[in-house]
DNA sequence: ATCCTATGATTTACGACGCT
DNA sequence: CAGCGTCGTAAATCATAGGA
């Protein structure tokens, strides 16, 4: 399986990603400059169950963070305040786009409905549960 | 435990692979428009319609798409190249 | 069944733009 | 201007589908 959580490395990782081809590609339709790989290499950290536990129910408990808030999840779980800030943000996101599928699911029968939304939470719970 | 974990992963993705037909449209759309493989909103919409899926998929699929052409180039992608040119070709005449 | 790659979905992290 | 919000996306990674 996957999960032996080895990974609490590089959290902090600020990585200059001096990229803006995203924009440029949408707005000045210039080539998705495929091959060119002219890009600094930019790494992902994975989040330990614990940090998304504790995420999880501080979203739960509410979907927006103040200040204060933000500053004590970010020294109580060793991420940096823009960590949080988009993570919550990622969650927000997250939540409307599950919330609309479930909505959807209503004019599908019960059972593929109760399916697909309690997959989603069923699995992050109880994955983290273990 | 096992339970438990057997349980959640059962829970978990049950995915399934896009039809033929819908990947053939997917692949069509995307190496037609390589110069800019972004679909707009409406886009989107009607790929979903078309392919019988919904347009979180196609957003899915065009990122995946996306990152795993430019990891590649020279590979099979030329020959799926080819195969665009064709599908885009015939299809206007 | 076993192994391995292809593929769809999810998770971090931004940039662009919005609003106050 | 600061600063947080959403939206769309890149890139890495996950989990499994599917074929040899």
């Amino acid at each position: 399986m996957r999960d032996i959580e080895l990974n609490v490395k590089n959290q902090t990782l600020p990585l200059t990603r001096t990229e803006t081809p995203q924009e440029r590609r949408k707005l000045n339709l210039i080539k998705p400059d495929y091959g060119s790989d002219s890009e600094t290499k930019r790494s992902r950290t994975s989040y330990t169950r614990h940090q998304t536990l504790e995420l999880e129910k501080e979203f739960h408990y509410n979907k927006y963070l103040t200040r204060r808030r933000r500053i004590e999840i970010a020294h109580a779980l060793n991420l940096t305040e823009r960590q949080i800030k988009i993570w919550f943000q990622n969650r927000r996101m997250k939540w409307k786009k599950d919330h609309k599928l479930s909505h959807i699911a209503k004019n599908m029968n019960l059972a593929n409905a109760l399916e697909k939304a309690a997959e989603e939470q069923q699995a992050k719970m109880s994955q983290m549960v273990m | 435990v096992m339970i438990l974990r057997s349980r959640f992963l059962d829970a978990r993705r049950k995915r399934r692979n896009f039809s033929k037909q819908a990947s053939e449209i997917l692949n069509e759309y995307f190496y037609s428009h390589l110069s800019n493989p972004y679909p707009s909103e409406e886009a989107k919409e009607e790929l979903a319609r078309k392919c019988g899926i919904n347009v979180s998929q196609v957003s899915n699929w065009f990122g995946n798409k996306r990152i795993r052409y430019k990891k590649n180039i020279g590979k099979a992608q030329e020959e799926a190249n080819l195969y665009a040119a064709k599908a885009a070709s015939a299809a206007s005449s």
